[in-house]
DNA sequence: AAGTGGTCTAGACCACATC
DNA sequence: ATGTGGTCTAGACCACTTG
C-alpha cells in the first residue's frame, strides 16, 4: 500500500475514494462530456495504485452511468439525457421518428409547495413556468408542464420560444450549463381537464397516463419538475423483474 | 493458463464459460434454492483458475440474479420469486400487509394463439386457466387471469384450491418442481368488462391498469402467462433513467 | 480460531481500434 | 506499430461471521 495516500474516511475503500475523486474531477468540468479521460494505465500511475484498482474505480462509474468504455478507443464521458425518453411510455402509431414540440406558454411564477418539495427549493422561489405540446405526424400526442428554478434556468426567460429546439435537454446544456444526467419518473393515471384535453384534440374527462418527472444533473441537484399527458391508450410500459 | 481446460467456444471468456458451467450445476439442482454453493477458494482449485477468475464468474451469476454474496457468509443460491411483486404497481389504502387470494374458476382448455404464443407452446396446447381475485383489507383489488402450460402443472389440475395458498409461486415450486426465477411485465390501460368490474366493486367501464406477465424458470422456459387487472387510480410506479 | 467473501498488488498477455 | 481496454494469474492481507 502506497504509505502517501491514505484513505480519508475509514471504512471506505480505496477503489470508491477514487471513483469519488474522478467524479469529481468530470462534475467540475476538467473532461467535458463527450471527451476521453486518461488511460488506466496513466491514471493508476498518477494515484500510485494497481492498475485492477483503477479498473475497480472506472467500473464503479460506469455503473454509475457517469462513463462510458469501449475496448480499444478509450473512456469517454456520457453525454447529458439528450434522446426523447419520455415517450418511451407510448406507443402513437408512427416510425421512430423525433417529436416536434410547441411552445404554448411560458410565464414567472412563484413555485407551490408541491413542486417547491419537488425541486428541493425554498415555498415560493420563482420559477419559469411552460406549458408545451409534442407532436408526432403532425398529431399531438403529449401535453406537458414544465417548472424550472429561476436563477438557474434565466437565459431561457427572454429567448424566443419559437426558435427553441424539439429537445429542451441539450438546450438546457447549451444556454444555462445544465447538464441533465439522471430523471425519476413517476407514472400514474388520471383524466384530462377540459383545457388538456382541447390541446390534445381529445374530449374532455378522456382517461390520460400521468407521468411526473423530476430531472437531476452530475450534482444531484433537482434542476426540472415536469408532467406530462398523455393518451392512455397509447401508453404501455415493459418492466422485467428479477 | 491451465492446458488440460481449454475455452470450449473461442471468443468466449473463461469467467464466462465458467459461470455457464456454475449455472448449469445450479439449475440441475446441485444446489437447492438457500443452500450455500463450496468457497470460491474451492471452486476456484476445482476449476484450476486463479481466484480472480473464478470471483469474475460469480459476480456474472449476481448480476442475473442467480446467486448472492454475504461477506463472511458464504455464496447462496437465490429463492425463487415469492413475494407479491404484482402489488408493487398499485397503491392500495392499507399497510404493507399481504394479500389474500380467492380462486375464482380453474378449467382446462387448449391455449388460444396469444397465449400459446406468450408460453412459446404449440397453438391449442392444453393448459390450466385460473380466474382470481386478490383482496386487500378485506376490498378486492385485483382481478387475475393465469394460464399455465398443462403437462408441467398437472399436479395442480384437480388439488383443492379453496386450500391454496395466498402466493402461488411457492407453490408451484413444492407442488410441481417449477421455480419462478424472471418475470417480464407489460403494463397497459383499458377498461373493466362488466363480469371483471363486478368482482373488482367497480362500475363497468371504469378504467384499469392492466399487467401481463410472462413468468420464466430458470432455464428461461416460459412458464405462466398472467395478466392482472386494477383501478386505474391506484395505479403508480417509479423508473429512474440515467 | 477458522472459514468466508472483499480489497489490493504487480505483473503478463490478448483483442480491438486507429494511424 | 501503437495505444486502448479486457482477461488472467498468483499471490497477500483485511473484514466479517460463526462456532
Amino acid at each position: 500500500m502506497p504509505a502517501d495516500i491514505v484513505p480519508i474516511e475509514p471504512g471506505v475503500s480505496r477503489y470508491a475514494a477514487l471513483a469519488a475523486a474522478l467524479r469529481a474531477r468530470i462534475v467540475a468540468g476538467e473532461w467535458p462530456a463527450g471527451t476521453a479521460i486518461p488511460a488506466e494505465q496513466q491514471l493508476a500511475a498518477e494515484h500510485k495504485v494497481a492498475l485492477g484498482t483503477m479498473r475497480r474505480a472506472l467500473e464503479l462509474l460506469v455503473e454509475q452511468g457517469l462513463i462510458e468504455r469501449v475496448h480499444g478507443r478509450g473512456t469517454f464521458v456520457r453525454q447529458s439525457l439528450s434522446g426523447a425518453p419520455m415517450l418511451r411510455f407510448f406507443r402513437f402509431g408512427d416510425s421512430g421518428e423525433a417529436p416536434l414540440s410547441r411552445i404554448l406558454g411560458r410565464d414567472r411564477i412563484a413555485a407551490p409547495a408541491p413542486v417547491a418539495r419537488q425541486l428541493d427549493i425554498a415555498n415560493g422561489t420563482e420559477c419559469l413556468r411552460l406549458k408545451r405540446l409534442r407532436l408526432l405526424g403532425g398529431q399531438p400526442c403529449l401535453y406537458e408542464e414544465i417548472w424550472l428554478p429561476l436563477p438557474l434556468f434565466a437565459a431561457l426567460a427572454k429567448s424566443d420560444t419559437a426558435k427553441w429546439p424539439d429537445l429542451l435537454y441539450p438546450m438546457f446544456a447549451t444556454k444555462c450549463g445544465v447538464h441533465v444526467h439522471r430523471a425519476r419518473d413517476e407514472i400514474g393515471f388520471g383524466s384530462l381537464t377540459a383545457a388538456q384535453a382541447r390541446q390534445l384534440a381529445l374530449p374532455a374527462g378522456h382517461p390520460c397516463a400521468i407521468v411526473n418527472r423530476t430531472a437531476y444533473d452530475l450534482q444531484g441537484r433537482a434542476i426540472e419538475a415536469r408532467t406530462s399527458r398523455g393518451d392512455a391508450h397509447a401508453f404501455h410500459y415493459t418492466v422485467t423483474i428479477t
